[in-house]
DNA sequence: GCAATGTTGTCCCACTTTTGTCCAGACAAA
DNA sequence: TTTGTCTGGACAAAAGTGGGACAACATTGC
């Protein structure tokens, strides 16, 4: 898939002027100069009129130092080190910090094998029969070790979301038990809930209210929108599943919200849906965007279209729209 | 068990500077510094401007000396001790712990402390103000700030369990939104389903089923039940809400459960409730107990009493018949 | 029971190193 | 013209270091 190289190579072409790697990353502009004057973080290309100009690889490292600079890395030490190099420490820092990892677990050896493509459904396989069997701990063990081997989007986009469709299908095909269902679901909804906790946040991201609207009861790819969007530097503010239309509003204008977006899944023909979608666009400020997706946005397309909401069709879609919105944004609010 | 392994292999370069490390072990940095002093618990390398340089190996002997005080023992006596010293006594304290966990908490004088009631009025008052701001950092700092404060139990019966009550009743008094409900409900699902995860499993506990029978679509109470007794050494099999009475019962048998746990809070008069808990009560082995809690419970006092459940009145009554029970029940086995 | 003593977490000081911010003057872009 | 970026340097805040003080608490000896 296309997907897959576009977020696992990063781009190495200079393009972007000093303050928008200054918004993406949180840093200030003149810290982002002096890191490189003093110890060369990152040595950006230059316009014809020596204006630097940043790649995506030069926004990600500095993301990365940034956090392992938070996590008590000295600039010093950080500042020569690979990608990857800052990658393996900022990952080994938050495996290992927040006093909350009790005792050891840790220092797992396994990930030597790197991944194929073939394996993504080995994976998905085996969580299913992990679920079938109710063995909770090889499950959250199956799941943990695939987010290690892959970034976040890519980790949601190919295991995360065909599990969930695999495990709906299962079910309505009687090859799960309700109550298998129910485990997976609930064992889900704790480990996609804490995705998100693992980025952090400088108080500066733009917000973006995420929910799903009456009627619909199931929040896990609400959930998973929350957690992609947080890598890409928003801060989710996530209301669970069923929020009246009213309240979405409230929220988002009571957070300073710059976008609201919202999962349909299932009842895919729930009448209330146009309903809510049609309260909430007139009452929510024209600039805001309002996103649908999920598996029942489909069933909704005229109604999508005339309201003038975004329906992106994959969260690669969701991804790149939400980018440009947050980039242009900050021009906005810098002039 | 291999973690053991892999850890005896600790990387003994110095690189980690000592706020790393304070992050890490949880310790402050002038306390690291102290230890040094007057120990020499550890005796970090240093750089060429003399700062001090830990290796993991220093970090893995600081985490371990915290254990050990954490469980009682004096800083002269474990200070010289080797890791593999330091690694018997806190796996014996711990052992030690566990066993006598349950009258242990009772002895604290901290409890009686009349501070202590004002103390987590003041945590939830600012915790319901957070949520009123949608300070989301706020909130969830302070959730896990008071986490930190007290054992899970203690936490669960004090904080956790009214500020849940008071959430509920901001919100039908109006001094919340449906919004603000629906954000600090979904935080609270991802944060107290975690909690769970904190226990380390050694695979021979007794399980528990546990969830909410059907139309009872509140989780809370469940979930909190599930982190409580994870923490005496049950594995819970948690299935989420709203669970049909057949497939509790086919879930605790796949599962071969020892006890099943059932919440109920809203609507507190389902009409549902009746059949689903007799249904359940008959399918299910008489030997497995069936417990029964939540605000609502008490609205079906007669029924629990015809069916022969059990209705503990508060988080610790469970607690304690659980251990009860556990304990049998491991007599039996070893018998 | 009480005083003496030991233990331990926290804080303060004076000093050095590291790191973030600010400024001035020149130039480029809008 | 106004705003933003560039360079080089200055400055100040933050964080680390060694040394020591001190209060809270536990333990010991009488």
């Amino acid at each position: 898939m296309a997907t897959l190289e576009t977020i696992s190579s990063i781009d190495t072409a200079p393009r972007h002027p000093i303050r928008l790697v200054a918004n993406r990353t949180g840093l200030t502009v003149d810290l982002i100069r002096a890191w490189e004057k003093r110890y060369h973080v990152v040595e950006p290309a230059r316009s014809d009129t020596k204006r630097r100009l940043y790649s995506d690889y030069d926004i990600e490292r500095l993301r990365l130092i940034r956090i392992a600079k938070h996590n008590g890395r000295r600039l010093v030490d950080v500042a020569p080190m690979s990608l990857e190099a800052l990658r393996d420490v900022v990952s080994e820092d938050s495996r290992f910090d927040a006093a909350q990892n009790n005792q050891a677990e840790v220092y797992r050896p396994s990930w030597s094998n790197p991944l194929e493509s073939t394996d993504t459904q080995d994976s998905v396989d085996a969580m299913l029969f992990a679920i079938q069997t109710m063995d909770q701990h090889r499950f959250d063990h199956l799941l943990q070790e695939g987010l290690v081997k892959q970034a976040l989007p890519v980790y949601l986009e190919t295991v995360i979301g065909p599990l969930l469709r695999e495990i709906g299908e299962s079910t309505r095909l009687g090859k799960l038990r309700i109550a298998h269902e129910h485990m997976a679901t609930a064992h889900l909804r704790t480990f996609i809930g804490a995705l998100r906790f693992r980025e952090t946040f400088t108080g500066s991201e733009p917000k973006i209210v995420i929910t799903t609207p009456t009627g619909q009861l199931h929040e896990l790819g609400a959930l998973m929108i929350a957690a992609l969007v947080s890598v890409d530097g928003w801060l989710p503010v996530y209301l669970g599943p069923n929020t009246p239309a009213d309240e979405i509003a409230a929220c988002a204008m009571q957070s300073g919200a710059r976008a609201v977006s919202l999962s349909l899944t299932y009842p895919a023909d729930d009448p209330r849906i146009p309903t809510e979608l049609t309260r909430l666009r007139s009452q929510l400020d024209q600039k805001i965007p309002l996103f649908v997706g999920g598996s029942a946005a489909a069933h909704h397309q005229e109604l999508i279209a005339r309201l003038g909401l975004q329906s992106p069709l994959s969260l690669n879609g969701l991804r790149q729209s939400l980018n440009e919105l947050r980039d242009r944004g900050f021009r906005l609010q810098s002039a």
